[in-house]
DNA sequence: TTGATTTGGAAACGATCATTCCCTAATTAG
DNA sequence: CTAATTAGGGAATGATCGTTTCCAAATCAA
């Protein structure tokens, strides 16, 4: 019991008392703050309310609401990156994979989770002009997305499922701004069956 | 002098001290305001001093913080609405009127201009789940959009510029998720030929 | 054990917010 | 003319904002 390497325990410990709450949990409900009601219109007491946490934890945890917002960012990016991966694993052609990430947005368009909106599309509002460090955030948000979108779109000229004469930086950005429209139109409440359409359409920028 | 319709005013007067800011400047102003900032981060100090009018004046004249805005999003639209539909009149085909609809957008979406944003999707971002009725101004635009889009489409396929197979009301969807899109990468900077790239990519919707 | 350190939480703080009040000025109605 | 009405502007108001402070509780180092 001496020797220090016989603790399995995987994470290091901290001095001073161990935070109690979970912050994915809080960050979940941070997100979702910020996400209904955007950045500036979100204040500290509906934060505390939603992560269930009073204000002077959550200055401990955070700097201040910036920091929350931010730290929210990142996790959401996190978990999106993570299922719209999933989608496009799932595809096999490049053009299927294109699709998939479409969808991966149309499904988020619509309804009840269209209305709630992107937090990357509404961090672009809320701080483009007004805080140059998180809309370098959104920045990078947006670059990844654009990126991920002009590689699938070359693995489908690689395969032959998509022309060669698709310009592939072009349409991914058509595609970047397809995606971020249907998350805009989303928060006016249409149906699945009208946000199917679109998409269907707009994968003719690959033919 | 004194038969009342020798005066060759063509606006009817009001009882009591007229208004004398120009309202029009005044909406220029405030809508600026607005979009640069968003509602929530847009304070009343703000307006007032770049509406050149005191507090006390700008609650005379509009009912609040939210009147001013409704007001400002009005005037925004009659604008657009205006030039955009100079910029379709232009145009000889239908085809070519859906490409100037879709450059309106694309020159609204990069450099200074795009960085200042959309009043409208800055409000479907700021209203969609705490305002019921500003949200329904947003839905109004967005819908009127949507529908001279769809129209022109059928002008397309009317005079042969625009293969019937196409579906203009899942076309006109998808140019409107586009435009908007444009507008929400416009906030983070991005250079006219890049933006010019991805329309002409978008043209593909009416392929 | 003792001391250092960190978290949890409630109350307190100053700043700023949207809005109202009040007084003066300018106009119309009679 | 006088009375009524409306606009302009600045000071005052109450509420709420983001943030800090303070103290008790929980952990680690020694």
């Amino acid at each position: 019991m001496t020797v220090a390497t016989l603790t399995p325990e995987a994470k290091t410990r901290s001095r001073g008392r161990p935070r109690e709450f979970d912050m994915d949990a809080a960050l979940d409900a941070a997100l979702r703050v910020f996400s209904e009601r955007g950045y500036h219109a979100a204040s500290i007491s509906e934060l505390t309310e939603a992560m269930g946490l009073a204000s002077g934890s959550i200055y401990k945890a955070f700097k201040d609401k910036r920091g929350i917002f931010l730290a929210a960012f990142t996790h959401y990016r996190k978990l999106g990156r993570r299922r719209l991966e999933a989608m496009i694993a799932s595809a096999k052609t490049g053009r299927e994979k294109v699709f998939q990430m479409v969808m991966y947005y149309t499904e988020l368009s619509y309804g009840e989770a269209g209305r709630k909106g992107c937090l990357v599309v509404g961090g672009a509002n809320d701080f483009a002009l007004l805080d140059e460090e998180a809309a370098a955030h959104v920045v990078t948000a947006f670059a990844a997305d654009e990126k991920l979108m002009a590689d699938l779109i070359r693995t489908g000229q690689a395969d032959g499922t998509i022309p060669k004469t698709v310009d592939p930086d072009a349409a991914a950005l058509a595609f970047l701004c397809f995606t971020k429209g249907l998350r805009v139109i989303g928060k006016t409440g249409r149906s699945r069956e009208e946000m199917m359409s679109a998409t269907e359409a707009a994968m003719k920028l690959v033919t």
